[in-house]
DNA sequence: CTGCATCCGGGACGATACTG
DNA sequence: CAGTATCGTCCCGGATGCAG
């Protein structure tokens, strides 16, 4: 419990994203813990066209391995993100679509994608720019 | 930027969040790359209520260490995100600050809180209701 | 105060093999 | 097709110490 949070540092009301000066985690924390892995916002991503099999979405998310994709979709079953269907066929047929949960993700994500298109070449450029004024300095 | 942002996943053909069925990435692991990690948002955050010193930040950021907060906000500031400014006193002050690109930031760490926010108590009963439904499964 | 260097553990992730 | 199990690697991130 980190009662002691001493000397609040003054937060204009306005710009705090939060809107809670003392708490500046503000549950992003959580998204981030949750989708913010390696694959689970493209999982979403490729559930956002629709339902998917197994291995159509192994398909589709490149550089993914079946232990990932499970996990992954494991994951986001459990979180309510993703449901699950199995088919009593042979051989087994199981899909994926988001839930109502998952759905309100897509926009998110869509906004995040949004803002990267619009920004990497600024950011890429900011990058060289700062690689050339630090030569040798790796940051990682 | 003219795209639908409602009623996506109704599309049956061409479905996904960019525009491009090939390419389901759409730049989305660039976003998270950069600001996916364990600090970067909370930089962000901390950062979106105007400029702070790096002790400052340490302090705001519960949790975070000296390393980690070096590297977070040298890597935001080579990415063009943050800005360094380096007073020339004794001893040292430094102060960073969003730049324009990552005020831009901001909004989408905000959308992203909301959704959190609003999602929390669905998602963990979802995740409660699966570990009952599963227990002993044990996926991490 | 603001940082960098070093050591180190744990978890995320990949590759592979096997099952139903 | 749809997973599960096991093993090995890599690197993130924490702790500590030192420097400007």
């Amino acid at each position: 419990m980190s009662s002691t949070h001493t000397g609040v540092t003054t937060t204009p009301a306005a710009l705090d994203p939060c809107g809670r000066a003392d708490h500046p985690d503000c549950g992003i924390r959580d998204v981030l813990d949750r989708i913010g892995d390696k694959w689970s916002v493209l999982v979403v991503v490729e559930l956002a066209g629709g339902p998917r099999r197994f291995r159509e979405l192994q398909r589709a998310i490149d550089g993914i391995s079946q232990r990932m994709l499970t996990l992954t979709v494991r994951r986001l079953e459990r979180d309510g993100l993703v449901l699950r269907t199995v088919y009593p066929t042979v051989p087994a047929q199981v899909d994926y679509r988001l839930t109502e949960t998952g759905a309100g993700l897509t926009h998110l994500v869509k906004a995040l994608a949004d803002w990267s298109l619009a920004h990497r070449a600024v950011i890429a450029e900011a990058r060289q720019a700062y690689d050339r004024a630090h030569p040798g300095h790796d940051i990682h």
